[in-house]
DNA sequence: GCTGTTACATGCGCGACATGCATGCGTCAT
DNA sequence: ATGACGCATGCATGTCGCGCATGTAACAGC
């Protein structure tokens, strides 16, 4: 009694009651990246956050293990020798985790997906057919952003975002569908004109907080001249305005094509090349249960297809 | 670019980085003693703690793993297939984190050591000397304390506690060295006075903080008269009254051991059985740094062996 | 059958830790 | 020389996990 050898004397596992197992993952990824702004991006951290952990990495290792070598940094011997165990022994680790635990069937979570407004104007009926569909206990809540920032993606109330190519953001990021600009304009425009003459003649309709940006910078840069007709706020006017009083506007393809289904629309290619608009969904490694977010991206990308 | 498919695709290792890696510890504890109680004690941590663990895990495993069976719980299929794998990651994990990482001859951490003064009296030199022989840089801190609270033991200023035992603890603890209750008298009593003899004859000197409680409640029960001549509140005054104005007291054997260095004492064995007085040292494993722990403990048993 | 005991669950307050921001510093390139 | 890049750090903040007190269920003893 009071003598637990069995304690002392074991294959040294309790040894861990001790250790900050959490900290193996972002050491996997520093050893592997060589860097620990990319290791930070892997794992979901700041820079700052993968610096403060490789601190205590080295506290409980009491290794060096990067050393600064001129821009980057280096692997220290121990750190080499460290990588190889380390993973395995985290795949290991990662293979027992990884029975599946979501269940769409029963599950009752609430799915939030952050998006702007056109895109889930896009999406958002048919993702909320399949959720209904597949999960039918879930709930889906969309989140409307306009321009992401750093807190849209550490809020652990978001699951996935869905933003467009041209936005930076260090987390990993998949293409759910390509997606470009196309010029809209009433049926009653002249057959004969194409989009150009489109552009410089109709009076133009302007959502002035969507994707007005870069396709009318580029009618700067060639000097086409176009005229402002109309600036509206809700992008969900433009269908009917255009094909009620006349005019162009300038959308996603993909926005483009949904609004057919409310108004009747001339859509014609934009004449000009343009940077691409591909729709990317987003997540944060950190804060997403996984076998959620499979499934999740699965049921996206059965949307993005079927468009 | 803009599509990390490495990390999507990969062999799961990324999906740990969601994943709080600190329960698997106390998840194969859980799982190896089938008990909640049994499984905080192991790793350190309240039954509470465990408790609320055992949800976390829950959760992230999607699976009940322990269900109520009767008095106690019962492991589910999925925690029965859980155990070995885990086991074996969890070696495997610890094998990476376990290279020496304290180094004696260098480290300049502050030693501290929880224990009784009288403890401290019979320790003190031989472990201030081993100390400053084997790990010159470091510090030893010795913290009086008379009775061991919860606090003591989950105090991260503190690396061990040393404790008879008599005072339960959940923590794992170990045998340092064994004690028990002699009768100190002076010199000058009869020499054909017996202990008993002595007790009943002479004056006792008690020392009202530490040992008091039931050698004397032993006395009462078996209806030995004693007289208490004075009450004394430091016990490193009672060799020094002892010695010179006679009378006796009772100590741990190792104490009136170590006090015969500062007076000349008779020293005869408690005429009648008592409860082992024997002295542990415990330790919170969650706290502790386990390499020097374990370097602590030997030094500890070099200390204890030479009494 | 009632009470005492044991074991697990839970509400709650608190403390500690990890994160992120702002910033500093060193290195490299232009 | 100056800007850009990458890592480190002081600091404030939020969150998580711990422990206490308590609740609840099952078993044992008389």
């Amino acid at each position: 009694m009071g003598h637990d050898g069995e304690d002392v004397t074991g294959s040294g596992l309790d040894r861990l009651a001790s250790v900050n197992l959490n900290l193996l993952v972002p050491l996997l990824a520093l050893l592997e990246e060589c860097s620990v702004t990319r290791a930070a991006q892997r794992v979901g951290l700041s820079q700052p956050a993968m610096s403060h952990a490789l601190t205590r990495m080295r506290r409980l290792l009491g290794d060096d293990l990067v050393v600064r070598q001129g821009a980057g940094v280096t692997l220290t011997p121990r750190a080499q020798e460290l990588i190889a165990p380390l993973r395995s022994a985290l795949q290991q680790t990662a293979h027992i985790v990884n029975f599946p635990s979501f269940d769409p069937a029963t599950d009752q979570r609430v799915i939030t997906i952050a998006m702007t407004n056109s895109t889930a104007f896009v999406l958002g009926p048919r993702l909320a057919r399949l959720i209904a569909e597949h999960a039918p206990r879930a709930t889906l809540r969309i989140r409307t952003i306009t321009v992401p920032t750093e807190a849209t993606f550490t809020d652990k109330g978001v699951d996935v975002v869905l933003i467009s190519e041209g936005h930076y953001s260090p987390y990993p990021r998949e293409r759910l569908y390509d997606d470009r600009i196309v010029v809209v304009a009433s049926p009653d425009t002249p057959p004969d004109a194409n989009a150009l003459d489109l552009l410089t003649t109709q009076p133009h309709i302007v959502v002035d907080t969507d994707g007005r940006v870069f396709p009318y910078a580029v009618l700067e840069e060639k000097g086409i001249p176009y005229r402002v007709g109309q600036l509206v706020s809700d992008f969900l006017l433009v269908p009917f305005l255009v094909a009620r009083a006349g005019g162009v506007a300038l959308f996603r393809y993909q926005v483009a094509a949904t609004m057919l289904t409310l108004a009747d629309l001339r859509i014609e290619e934009f004449p000009f090349p343009l940077p691409g608009l591909g729709i990317d969904m987003v997540w944060n490694p950190r804060l997403a249960d996984q076998h959620f977010i499979e499934w999740l991206r699965a049921l996206l990308f059965d949307v993005a297809t079927g468009l």
